[in-house]
DNA sequence: TTGTAAGCGTTATCAA
DNA sequence: TTGATAACGCTTACAA
């Protein structure tokens, strides 16, 4: 049966389609009897208003998109997505949204910006290029940008990573260490910390700081940067490839807590036991940190509240109120049981 | 400065909307030429197609829908959520959808419904009212139901319920404790075992078998069911209560592991040894639940892999391929350490 | 109070 | 090869 629409109610209720549209969305405007008479029809057909022809018109989809850089299916395997998610869930409940995640389309970030059927952007963690931010621009849609180097003229949320890099590795290095491991999530540039960008970079710059200090250097043969996937796995796969390198390290800087926990994961099956044979200090401190034994020492950052800022930011972007500040939220170091 | 519009890179590029259409769309129909000439007319008035209007013509969004009957910040608490969504992400990696999820709007689930612009519903646990039954047919885009209680006519995806219950209530018993609390998540209907539906109702069941076959019953005094979030505070709560009831359970069935983790971090602040002091079978086995220490007893479901089946019994569906079956995934029981 | 008609920005059919 | 033009289904001035 072909789709009902308000051609036919108004036909079916002997009105005009404008008394349909009008029953729906303003019935006061119509006498009683005739709105019943029209939503009996409705009823009775099965007719549900096309949601696409009426924002169309409106130009309103209610939904707001979370850009992000990698497929779906990988972005959810660390919780700190979760909480992100859950942030910004607070807000769509109090204002009628819903949520669309927007991953790459057949690879192409533009293109999944160009379809995306929402009033606005969140991007998180994007290093956005140039092509892809002219996309942004010309959707013209408002966008607010989670855990990117801030643009010009762009509303933007961030916490303060060099600071927390400069906690994890100042209260390792306090600790004595010497030869240490850092693990940062996969960022296309293999390890390549100059050419860092965003929050991997200002990390790097706070590690940079903290290690000078102690005279070494992210250069020197005792300190080793590798990446992985920001998942249980990816963390399991670089303590196998930290405890089988020539260093053996006394000392993790994981730069999130869901690699901690692989790496955690990974000792405790190799039978390595974490402090006492290898230190470690992750960074988000996601509600599984706490939980685990011994329990994550990590950097906190305030997720939840991230994702809740940000949204509302974008919000208020929607309905007409840009605000282009940049905002930076705290991180504090939380010690726990796995660094001796 | 007004949206570009087709139009406005027609005039600019002096041809027809055609086209420009054809420009984007099937440019082999093009010469070269002109497609060049189009496509430098776009980019320099910054030219994207709306997505809307396109979706409009086409009838295809590219995005499936995940209706859920809570608010977003609410199920994104339970780590479950993300598996599943992991599940449902790799078909849309594969397909090139986006991901939509669809909370109740402004509390109905009614209208959730009809304002998604999505090519099809995944339903996660919802209990479907008839009216919002009526408007997800009228909507006229397909949908395949996840643990609910299947209904005719409608593709359906769930795990075998009863089976799970009845293991994890033999499995109690069998190791011999008398008292016991069950912990269900939040339903609507207050512990009222014998209104339940869907998921619970046939773990309930399973649970019956299980208890009668020990001479005991869900009625009985020395069996209790409570009901709480199924979220991490949901579970602490939810000890809190059945630790000062005048029943003190020796054993926890919980019918999901977040449930379970709150229970047992809420028992260590308390300093009640699990599993000595209590023991505690959760469901779902994610997969913080061999990463905690004691590792949880559970029943696991494949919770990624029903994520998956339902999205590619969905994606069938909007291709064309109706296949109204009804898949149901095995449980298993997963030995660990909470339950002495 | 009700109806007419003009968009909204595409795509797609059909002629030219 | 290209260009009018008619949908798509709705909202909303404006007219009656």
């Amino acid at each position: 049966m072909a789709k009902v629409t308000i051609k036919d109610i108004a036909k079916k209720a002997g009105v005009s389609k404008t008394s349909v549209s009008f029953a729906f969305n303003e019935p006061s405007q119509l006498p009683e009897a005739t709105v019943q008479r029209i939503l009996e029809a409705a009823e009775e057909l099965g007719y549900v208003p096309d949601p696409i022809a009426r924002i169309l018109k409106t130009g309103k989809t209610g939904t707001i998109g979370i850009l992000v850089p990698q497929p779906i299916h990988e972005i959810t395997r660390n919780p700190f997505f979760s909480e992100f998610i859950e942030g910004v869930g607070e807000v769509c409940t109090m204002d009628g949204f819903s949520m669309m995640i927007v991953p790459p389309l057949k690879g192409s970030m533009e293109r999944a910006i160009a379809n995306a059927t929402v009033d606005g952007f969140l991007t998180l963690g994007l290093e956005l290029k140039k092509s892809a931010m002219v996309v942004l621009d010309n959707r013209d849609v408002p966008f607010v940008m989670v855990d990117s180097d801030p643009e010009d003229g762009v509303a933007a949320v961030n916490i303060d990573d060099e600071k927390g890099g400069f906690l994890a590795m100042d209260y390792i290095l306090q600790a004595g260490h010497k030869k240490i491991a850092i693990i940062a999530m996969r960022s296309g540039k293999e390890g390549k910390y100059k050419d860092y960008l965003g929050t991997l970079r200002k990390r790097v710059k706070g590690y940079q700081t903290a290690l000078e200090a102690f005279d070494l250097s992210m250069d020197h043969e005792k300190i080793r940067l590798i990446e992985c996937a920001s998942t249980l796995q990816g963390g399991r796969h670089a303590f196998d490839e930290i405890w089988k390198s020539d260093l053996r390290p006394t000392a993790v800087v994981a730069m999130s807590d869901i690699i901690a926990l692989g790496i955690m994961r990974a000792a405790r099956d190799q039978a390595v036991k974490i402090p006492d044979a290898l230190s470690l200090i992750g960074f988000d401190d996601i509600p599984f940190a706490s939980l685990i034994s011994p329990p994550l020492t990590t950097i906190s950052q305030p997720i939840r509240k991230k994702g809740k800022v940000a949204a509302e930011l974008l919000v208020e972007h929607i309905k007409g109120n840009a605000d282009i500040s940049h905002k930076i939220l705290p991180v504090k170091l939380v010690e726990r049981g796995t660094v001796r």
